[in-house]
RNA sequence: GCGAAAGUGGCGGAAUUGGUAGACGCGCUGGAUUUAGGAUCCAGUGGGUAAUUCCCGUGGGGGUUCGAAUCCCCCCUUUCGCACCA
């Protein structure tokens, strides 16, 4: 009777014993090479680690392990994104203290992740709601204000009338307030900003450091989310005014097409516009109706393209006359001057908004070859092409037009070349209280103070109860707010607002390289000798915010010259969500996995198997409960065999290279050195994990195959051992605990973590016969079973041969051959 | 709406560079073992067909090519992001 798998002691076992040693716990050593694995740090919620830290940090455990054994001396550290707003709606709805309740959460989800066998540099912790951690928040805002990168502006927010209070987006979705239905307004308010934008050029060009480790579709991503565009700023006079309506456009091109103006309701001219207007009250209820969507809502809503004619003209200064102006809601303040010149002809949007409202669609772009006018356009032509009704510009082809029309606009004083961006400065002013107090004292004689760097931290200060009304919590804290101002010393009061959390997550891995140096943020020898991080691995919905935020930072301390390298990230991962149904896991929708049941049932190692197992990391991944079965019974299957074979082989010496086998025997010697090959290169390559374990799972029914056929002879039990050794490598950083214990059994004194990763032999993982496909036509008519070792001539001439492909060229003319060295033959006949 | 992806058997997926579609796993079917069930081991399993036969087949439609899941065009569906969720 053989021993059954026993994770849950085999495991228990395990993870002492690593804990014990203090396995993963690393120090700068200069002798060997490093290697920085990262994933993203967890926010510890209330309901514990769910499915997708797990499938994250599984494919972390995998490449970090993988690069131990491979002689790497590897970083790979874990921490908490521990302030933000769950806890704080844990405490406006449960009472909860939002610090008690986090560092709870923290207990929890640590013991949930050792309980996983993940190898993280424990001692290592950064944990970011902790003063020690948020101090370099308020430090980094100082420094970054020195470097006058941080500024101070009104800002849009969503604003409950009812709770007196700064809603989040998520807080306000449809346009109500979560906790009163009330209707969301929208408010301007003072809120700091950093000057992300002032990094535009450096973030889109040093993208090209990125390529091709990072997913091509991050960077689309991220190139769009700056959107840098090249054009002219120009203005149109408005008629028996001394006004000037401001526009940005990359297409000065087709300003002879514009045939009106538009403006985002926003726009601070309007009310110059409309004063006395006939059209006044239209534009002023269009306007109202604009301003009561959140923004998100606006952008959904300018699907259906409206606006109102403000009774206004301008004059287009290229052809001088005059244009109407319009105010609609697919024009965004936000972007560029807030209003822009209408190309109908030549502009999918306002060849719509021009349909809609009657107003002229003047071609003056042709494309190459064509002719067209606007009688017969059916839709706009975005491209480019050659200029006609554009007066002296005729029959200029665009990008020589848009450089000619640029120079008359310098020339004439009219406008000015200008660079735009779609990228706005970041926002981090939180009407919050579980965040990190920003570093500021307003003094009636002074002005806005930062505070002195040795004053910091600047506590978060304790708080009774928070109620998720009446604006900023800390602002109700009276000691907290009444202060001395740092320069004169005068009464003052402090700045309420707390830090956007993405400052946590913007220099955490940083943190990780020295965790623990309390007289300044970083530790320059451990950032330098561990930066920059080699893999990070993460959700991709995190794209473009938390990855743009971490690269500018990155920047920032580069120019302070605490970081030196360009960009914090060699290599990223983005993996796909954890799919249930068909649809994300979640608790309304009632299909959510817990990792926690799992994890009794089958164990951690079967747990991590099924994550890797089931998709490509890039892929969401479709959990079915069925699944982690199989991988169970793999590991058990594995185990069987592992240990029936084990008191044989395990005092054998190694088999030699040459060694005479077993027809048997050779066969499986030649799929174990395949499978070597091929999850190393699925693991460091492709970082495929779902086909390194398909190979393995291929190699132990290899194995009982072999055992089946009974055959036991010195030799061929080498074989064995060789195969079961390459198996538990192999498998070690995908199921650590099974394979520590089995890796012991077979009698290696030291465990498997710095066990050397095996290496095939290129000639043992050849195979003697090789199969070659026959086409007839591109259709698949027989199978060649050759030697490896046969020419190119010999296999021709034996296909031509082939008695079924004979009977499909019977009374045929053969027309050509195809042939694809040792793969193909495609013979086309007629 | 804008930006970015994905779609292959009953299911998750494989096919790495345009060259054998469906590896591996689940499920299902049959057999062995067992008092029985479970577990285990072995075999089969895209659809159609009497067939180891031929035909069809990678969301739908068109195209390029000797050859297309893979490249191009159009359409449909799903997912992610859109700046205060992290």
């Amino acid at each position: 009777m053989t021993e059954s798998y026993d994770f849950k002691n085999l495991e228990a076992k395990w993870q002492s014993l690593w804990a014990e040693s203090r396995e993963f716990e690393v120090t700068e050593d200069p002798t060997k090479p490093e290697l920085y694995c990262l994933e993203m740090l967890p926010y510890p919620s209330g309901g514990g680690i769910h499915m997708g830290h797990v499938r994250n940090y599984s494919i972390g455990d995998v490449v970090a392990r993988y690069k131990r054994m491979s002689g790497y001396n590897v970083l790979h550290p874990i921490g908490w994104d521990s302030l933000g707003m769950p806890a704080e709606n844990a405490a406006i709805q449960h009472k909860a203290h939002p610090a008690r309740w986090t560092l709870n959460n923290i207990k929890k989800m640590r013991a949930q992740l050792k309980r996983m066998g993940y190898s993280y540099a424990w001692d290592r912790e950064v944990t970011t709601c902790l003063p020690e951690y948020y101090k370099w928040n308020q430090w980094f805002f100082l420094k970054m204000m020195e470097r006058g990168l941080v500024y101070r502006q009104k800002g849009k927010v969503n604003w409950c009338p009812n709770c007196q209070t700064v809603l989040a987006n998520e807080q306000a979705e449809g346009g109500h307030c979560w906790r009163c239905e009330t209707e969301v307004e929208e408010r301007e308010q003072e809120q700091w900003f950093f000057k992300i934008t002032a990094y535009a050029d450096r973030l889109l060009e040093d993208m090209s450091q990125l390529v091709p480790n990072w997913p091509e579709n991050v960077l689309t991503m991220q190139r769009n989310w700056i959107g840098k565009s090249v054009g002219v700023r120009i203005g149109f006079p408005v008629v028996d005014s001394n006004y000037k309506v401001e526009t940005f456009t990359t297409r000065i091109d087709t300003i002879y097409g514009a045939t009106f103006l538009i403006l985002s309701s926003e726009h601070p001219l309007i009310g110059k516009l409309i004063e006395g207007s006939p059209e006044k009250e239209r534009v002023l209820s269009f306007i109202e109706r604009q301003k009561s969507l959140s923004y998100k809502d606006r952008i959904a809503a300018a699907a259906c393209k409206e606006g109102v004619f403000t009774g206004s003209f301008a004059y287009n200064p290229f052809t001088n006359k005059l244009i109407p102006i319009w105010v609609a809601n697919f024009v965004l303040i936000e972007y560029g001057t807030g209003a822009v010149m209408g190309v109908p002809a030549h502009d999918e949007r306002d060849f719509e908004f021009a349909l809609q409202y009657g107003l002229p669609i003047k071609v003056v772009i042709q494309p190459p070859g064509e002719e067209s006018d606007g009688a017969q356009l059916d839709q706009a032509y975005t491209g480019e092409g050659v200029l006609v009704n554009s007066g002296e510009f005729n029959s200029l082809p665009s990008p020589v037009a848009i450089e000619r029309m640029t120079e008359y606009i310098v020339q004439q004083g009219i406008g000015q070349r200008n660079v735009d961006y779609r990228l706005m400065d970041w926002g981090i002013s939180r009407q919050r209280y579980w965040g990190t107090p920003i570093p500021i004292v307003y003094c009636p004689k002074c002005g806005t103070v930062p505070v002195p760097e040795e004053e910091l931290p600047v506590l978060l200060p304790e708080i009774k109860e928070i109620t998720g009304t009446g604006g900023s919590p800390i602002s109700q804290v009276e000691e907290f707010v009444n202060t001395k101002c740092p320069k004169c010393n005068e009464p003052a009061w402090r700045e309420t607002d707390t830090m956007d959390t993405f400052v946590d997550s913007s220099w955490y891995h940083l943190r990780y390289t020295d965790a623990k140096i309390d007289t300044k943020p970083l530790n320059p020898e451990a950032v330098d000798y561990w930066m920059p991080v080699d893999l990070y691995i993460g959700g991709i919905e995190h794209a473009v915010m938390h990855l743009m935020y971490f690269r500018f930072f990155n920047k920032v301390l580069k120019d302070m010259g605490l970081v030196k390298v360009d960009e914090p990230v060699v290599h990223l991962l983005t993996q796909g969500m954890v799919i249930k149904d068909g649809a994300k896991m979640s608790k309304s929708k009632g299909n959510v996995v817990e990792p926690k049941e799992l994890i009794e049932r089958y164990g951690a190692d079967s747990t991590r198997l099924f994550c890797l197992f089931a998709a490509p990391p890039e892929k969401d991944l479709d959990w079915n409960d069925q699944g982690i079965e199989g991988c169970y019974r793999f590991l058990s299957r594995l185990w069987r065999i592992a240990n029936k074979y084990i008191p044989s082989i395990r005092n054998l010496e190694e088999l030699p290279k040459d060694a005479r086998l077993s027809a048997e025997a050779k066969k499986l010697r030649v799929k174990t050195h395949q499978t070597i090959k091929k999850v190393t290169i699925d693991i460091e390559e492709r970082m495929h994990f779902n086909t390194a374990l398909s190979s393995i799972m291929e190699l132990v029914n290899e194995l009982y195959r072999f055992d089946l056929a009974g055959e036991i002879n010195p030799d061929s039990l080498k074989v064995v051992k060789e195969t079961i050794q390459a198996l538990v490598l192999l498998l070690s950083p995908f199921a650590p605990h099974l394979c520590e214990e089995l890796w012991q059994r077979m009698g290696n004194p030291n465990k498997i973590t710095f066990a050397s990763w095996p290496i095939y032999n290129a000639e043992l993982a050849t195979e003697e016969k090789i199969t070659v496909v026959v086409q007839i036509n591109g259709k698949l008519r027989s199978r060649l079973t050759v030697d490896s070792q046969a020419s190119d001539e010999e296999i021709k001439r034996e296909a031509m041969a082939d008695k079924k492909v004979l009977t499909y060229l019977q009374g045929k003319k053969i027309v050509k051959s195809i042939y694809v060295p040792k793969k193909l033959i495609n013979i086309v006949v007629k």
